[in-house]
DNA sequence: ACCGACCACGCTATAACATATCAAGCCTAC
DNA sequence: GTAGGCTTGATATGTTATAGCGTGGTCGGT
């Protein structure tokens, strides 16, 4: 299942893609893409779907890495400041972003039969929250912005 | 500081009415509102304020009832399932509902400064979810929608 | 009255998620 | 070369949530 958006794609060019705008907005802002934090970021656009932060850990460990949990949420505190993957607060996960280098208020499609977690485009709903909050006198500087339901493989599926 | 929303108000009598209406939503559907999550509820509302389970745990074993974790989660399951509580991810806290009975997909201001809460209008914000769903053919079924920031009382005190 | 289905609850344990803290290494700038 | 900032390593602990299993109460059917 396609965890980043629902349609198939060419998935070794996304992640060299993905990778390269990290590197690039890196250089160009002096942030360090250091080993670890590369490689956690690496593994998010592999497997291409929300994953816990244990379960990176679970494949840090597998890669022969000696970490622990701190080394995980240090460099996912990294990747998420920085733009480079957003957290899931439905799921306590995290993911690769869809659009590193844009600037988005990231929201998302969470499948509740196959859990595959897709992007989506934000622009309209960002605004609506926006206004709405207005109404209260309230300045937002973050939004969490998360849709449960079914993703149009698993509702043909079930059809 | 008001945590359902920035603006004061008759307290008693916002606790009175929400019980009201959740016995006459349980008599009606045949909800059974057992004393634990009659209770739960009443705390919820009481503090006016998105609260930890464990924090809920507190105040039950103050009161001198042997409550364990599972006590608190199955009654607070009960009233997000029903509509009379919600759960603020972010936070990972619950709070009472502001508009038991009526259905509606909540969505939050929460100020960082002070960590009150509010719930906004969701109208717009939900059809605006809606729509960016639809154009990638997903069917929604549960939203959340959580915007942080600063409340107007913060905003003034920082000013 | 008895039975079985269903529901809520009590309890123990443990899973899953996240952070505090302190020490050590490594740049690089002055 | 040494001071400051950033990154890492390592231990421990804090916080949130659920699994699993047994008990008792209620209600409808017989």
């Amino acid at each position: 299942m396609d965890a980043l958006g629902f349609t198939h794609h060419d998935h070794q060019h996304c992640i060299s893609q993905a990778m390269s705008a990290a590197e690039e907005t890196c250089a160009e802002q002096g942030l360090q893409l250091t080993p670890q934090r590369r490689r956690v970021l690496e593994i998010l656009l592999e497997e291409h779907r929300a994953m816990g932060a244990y379960e990176l850990l679970d494949v840090l460990r597998a890669e022969g890495i000696g970490a622990q949990p701190p080394t995980v949420y240090r460099a996912l505190d990294f990747l998420v400041s920085n733009g480079f993957a957003h957290k899931i607060e439905r799921l306590n996960a995290f993911v690769a972003c869809a659009h590193p280098g844009e600037r988005h208020a990231p929201a998302f499609l969470i499948c509740s039969d196959c859990k595959a977690v897709a992007e989506m485009p934000s622009r309209e709903i960002a605004q609506a929250v926006r206004n709405a909050a207005g109404t209260l006198d309230f300045e937002v500087t973050r939004m969490v912005i998360e849709a449960e339901g079914r993703c149009p493989d698993c509702r043909t599926a079930a059809a």
